[in-house]
DNA sequence: CTTTAAGCCTGCAGGC
DNA sequence: TGCCTGCAGGCTTAAA
């Protein structure tokens, strides 16, 4: 489940192993992920150097010195591997001329690869609606407030919307609104200015926390099993249905975190203390 | 316009 | 042990 800290993380892992450096060899080993990806994919990318990458939402780019870019996405399944042994389900392979191998990874194929002709990647269809990224200025209480307002589901659902804010998934959805201490049952329409107020630095604080712990966790944020980006998650009430929340007295009266599906989606909450 | 359900795909956990 | 079912989730498309 790659939302925006763990593909900003792997980001960072490529971009210690590739950018300034030639792919001397690409190889795609089946012609579709969730999509087709073009025709000469491979040829592109063969013999050009990387000069950079960026993220946007949950999309990462891949920028050459050809002039072209190319997209990635993890989807759900989706991971790199570095210098690992050829993996099931490797779809597309890379070395470079310092002899690194990088392997993309995913068993679930939603993830996908495409060709952006220009570096000007934000016209590509799979960006071009997304919102605001949740870590830049843009995205800010008196934005989401206006966003939010005439929501008619719930505030947990309406986080889920890319177009809303860009990057935010099913995980930090609920790690974010615990954080804020808003119930993920609240209308979106509903929260008001002083919720808003709290759930936007929640948003940029749980997000945050995250990227510093991929990023502080492990050197070149390459796992000793090859696999790059993923670490220690610390989630406060993601999949700890029963516990009790960090908050919480650790009493008989409290019944702890507890599990809804909210639009075919597990939500993890406190009821006793997000309103 | 907003919102929801289905579908894509595979691995894994749980039940029998 | 092995089969079967259901679930997990990001994102799009179709439909309400």
């Amino acid at each position: 489940m790659p939302e925006l800290p763990e593909v900003e993380t792997v980001m960072r892992g490529l971009d210690a192993k590739l950018t300034n450096r030639v792919i001397t060899a690409a190889s795609l080993n089946r012609p579709d992920l969730r999509w087709p990806i073009p025709a000469g994919f491979a040829a592109a990318l063969t013999g050009a150097t990387v000069t950079g990458f960026r993220r946007r939402g949950k999309y990462m780019f891949m920028r050459l010195n050809t002039g072209a870019s190319v997209l990635i996405h993890l989807g759900m399944s989706g991971r790199m591997i570095i210098d690992a042994p050829f993996a099931l389900h490797e779809h597309l392979t890379l070395e470079t001329n310092e002899g690194c191998r990088i392997g993309f990874v995913d068993p679930r194929r939603f993830g996908a690869l495409d060709l952006i002709a220009t570096n000007d990647e934000d016209t590509h269809r799979l960006v071009a609606g997304l919102g605001p990224e949740p870590l830049g200025n843009e995205f800010n209480a008196p934005m989401l407030l206006e966003a939010l307002t005439g929501r008619k589901n719930p505030i947990k659902a309406a986080l889920l919307d890319q177009t809303l804010v860009a990057g935010i998934g099913n995980i930090y959805a609920s790690e974010a609104l615990f954080r804020a201490g808003i119930s993920p049952r609240r209308l979106a329409g509903q929260l008001g200015a002083k919720r808003v107020d709290r759930l936007v630095p929640a948003i940029k604080t749980t997000l945050t926390e995250a990227i510093a712990a991929g990023g502080s966790s492990l050197r070149d944020y390459v796992q000793p099993s090859g696999e790059l980006g993923y670490f220690q998650h610390a989630w406060k009430v993601y999949d700890r249905a029963g516990e009790f929340c960090e908050r919480c007295p650790q009493l008989p009266a409290c019944s702890g975190i507890r599990r809804i599906v909210q639009t075919g989606r597990a939500s993890f909450y406190c009821p006793q203390t997000q309103g």
